[in-house]
RNA sequence: GCGGCCAUAGUUUAGUGGUAAAACACGGGUUUGUGGUACCUGGGUCUCGGGUUCGAUUCCCGGUGGCCGCCCCA
């Protein structure tokens, strides 16, 4: 639902609608339009608008327990298999993005989140993590690190496109890198990591594709391979994929439009044209994966938009079939990129997961998710006296590791007792003029109504027991 | 970046060229220190700006945002 509102301060508002009643007897025209627009001037201080910017959304505490839920299983995982957490900066130089990720691509040609700063800095939110984790592996000398480096990352990334469901302006994505291991066991982990990451979350049905688009020497005899392939249909092309042919000519295999996927079904593919080293490493791949048990497709239009990609890629979808197709994830190797910018030859390979897309799917599937703990206590306070000594008490019992819930704010008991009503604690304890006098506290079940005062010196140690012994299941008062 | 649909209370929705309604949720209350139900009661000025009009939440234009398709991706 979109929700838009204007605030301004009070005192103006007022004042427009003093002006609007003047406009009201206000007979001649001329009078009104010179009172409108002068109006709007003075009140016109800098009104807000009070909505996000456009793609980007809160995460409310009701989705978070799905959140929380995808940052403890991934984390979990990450360091099962040996990965250490690295966190880097949102922003970089455009230009790192846009010399790695490629410049004619999608991504760095219309989808950069990029402005200049107060220095006059061309910068661009990150469209992904790998250029910038590249850039940190290099600038802090990790290739003397033990091999593999295994390093992962969850934030935001940022997209400037259109939005949609399940397509936002600001997403947040795991993801995941291994350097200076050029072995296709390291791809088949990988792909490993990402598909437990997913059904681990209970998102079981999945599938997984895969592909091969070579190394730069392979790729450049099979693009020239196709680019006369595809010269030779190109009537048949659809106006994009005419351009691309010249830009990324890779990407016409993508194109859903159904005579373009008509030209490129019958188009050579990247995997039957691939060097012997790129063969036998994605030959081997396959064979770790059936070793895995791990059930994939073979994609040969699966190309990705990154340019620094090399070998192997990769992507997960969800198994449903109703609703819209979106991949939770993807990645492939890189095996030249750390190289390319600067550094030693690194081989590496990494994934990002959508957490968006999973938070979703999560839901749709009815996975299980992470709520914390709730309070079982509530204290409830009466009087001023009661009022002053129940911060104190709140803190005590909080240290002793009793949660606890309260609404200070409200005076009768009445309308305390219908918060912890509805906050369904299995006690409230009642500190009232009186009680606080005498050093005790009331104790009331709330299944059974039953009180009992207790002294305050004890209350701690009763309300554990009672806590553990009773077990409480509650049967509160609703219907 | 292109095309289409949409915008009313916290939420989901009615409705009208003469300043708005329901359900649920929320706050307060139905006398003295006790939860539920019931009953009473409070809250929006109709996404923002401009135009047409005696008068617009309603009609027109623009902005902003959401959704859908394309593009692309997580």
């Amino acid at each position: 639902m979109s929700r838009t509102k204007t605030i301004r301060k009070k005192t103006s508002k007022t004042a427009k609608m003093v002006v609007k009643k003047s406009i009201k007897k206000a007979t001649k025209k001329t009078i009104r339009k010179n009172t409108r627009k002068k109006a709007p001037q003075q009140i016109k201080k800098e009104p807000f608008v009070l909505q996000p910017l456009r793609g980007m959304k809160d995460i409310l505490p009701q989705e978070q327990p799905y959140w929380e839920q995808v940052r403890r299983v991934t984390e979990k995982l990450a360091r099962e298999y040996g990965f250490s957490r690295i966190d880097i900066p949102i922003m970089e130089f455009s230009n790192l993005f846009v010399r790695n990720i490629g410049e004619g691509t999608d991504i760095v040609e219309k989808e950069m989140y990029a402005f200049t700063t107060k220095g006059k800095n061309k910068v661009a939110l990150r469209p992904e993590f790998t250029a910038g984790i590249c850039r940190s592996f290099i600038q802090n000398g990790m290739h003397i690190l033990a091999k593999p480096v295994k390093l992962f990352s969850t934030g935001p990334v940022y997209r400037y496109d259109r939005p949609q469901k399940g397509r936002y302006r600001e997403h947040h994505q795991v993801n995941y890198d291994v350097f200076g291991e050029q072995d296709p066991i390291l791809d088949a982990q990988i792909i490993q990591i990402a598909s437990r990451t997913v059904q681990d979350l209970g998102i079981k049905s999945i599938q997984i594709q895969v592909n091969s688009i070579g190394c730069p020497t392979c790729r450049k005899d099979y693009r020239e391979l196709l680019i006369n392939y595809l010269e030779s249909k190109k009537s048949k092309l659809c106006q994009d994929c005419k351009r691309r042919l010249k830009t990324n000519p890779l990407r016409v295999l993508d194109c859903k439009e159904d005579k373009c996927a008509q030209v490129s079904a019958s188009a050579p593919q990247s995997i039957s044209h691939l060097c012997e080293d790129c063969h036998t490493h994605f030959k081997t791949l396959l064979e770790y994966l059936d070793e895995l048990d791990l059930s994939y497709i073979i994609n040969p239009q699966l190309v990705r938009g990154l340019d620094y990609y090399t070998k192997t890629v990769f992507e997960i979808w969800s198994g449903s079939e109703e609703g819209k197709k979106l991949s939770l994830g993807g990645g492939g190797r890189y095996d030249k990129l750390i190289e390319s910018m600067g550094g030693h030859e690194m081989p590496a390979i990494g994934f990002a997961i959508g957490m968006e897309r999973i938070v979703e799917e999560m839901k749709r599937v009815q996975a299980k998710s992470y709520s914390p703990p709730r309070p079982k206590v509530f204290l409830a306070q009466l009087g001023n006296l009661a009022k002053k000594k129940s911060l104190k008490l709140f803190a005590e019992l909080g240290k002793n590791g009793i949660l606890i819930a309260e609404s200070f704010g409200r005076g009768s008991l009445k309308s305390q007792l219908k918060v912890a009503n509805k906050l369904k604690v299995s006690f409230t304890l009642i500190l009232g003029q009186k009680e606080s006098l005498d050093e005790t506290v009331i104790v009331k079940n709330m299944a059974t109504g039953v009180q009992e005062t207790v002294s305050m010196n004890k209350l701690v140690s009763i309300i554990k027991k009672k806590l553990k012994t009773d077990n409480v299941v509650v049967y509160h008062h609703n219907k």
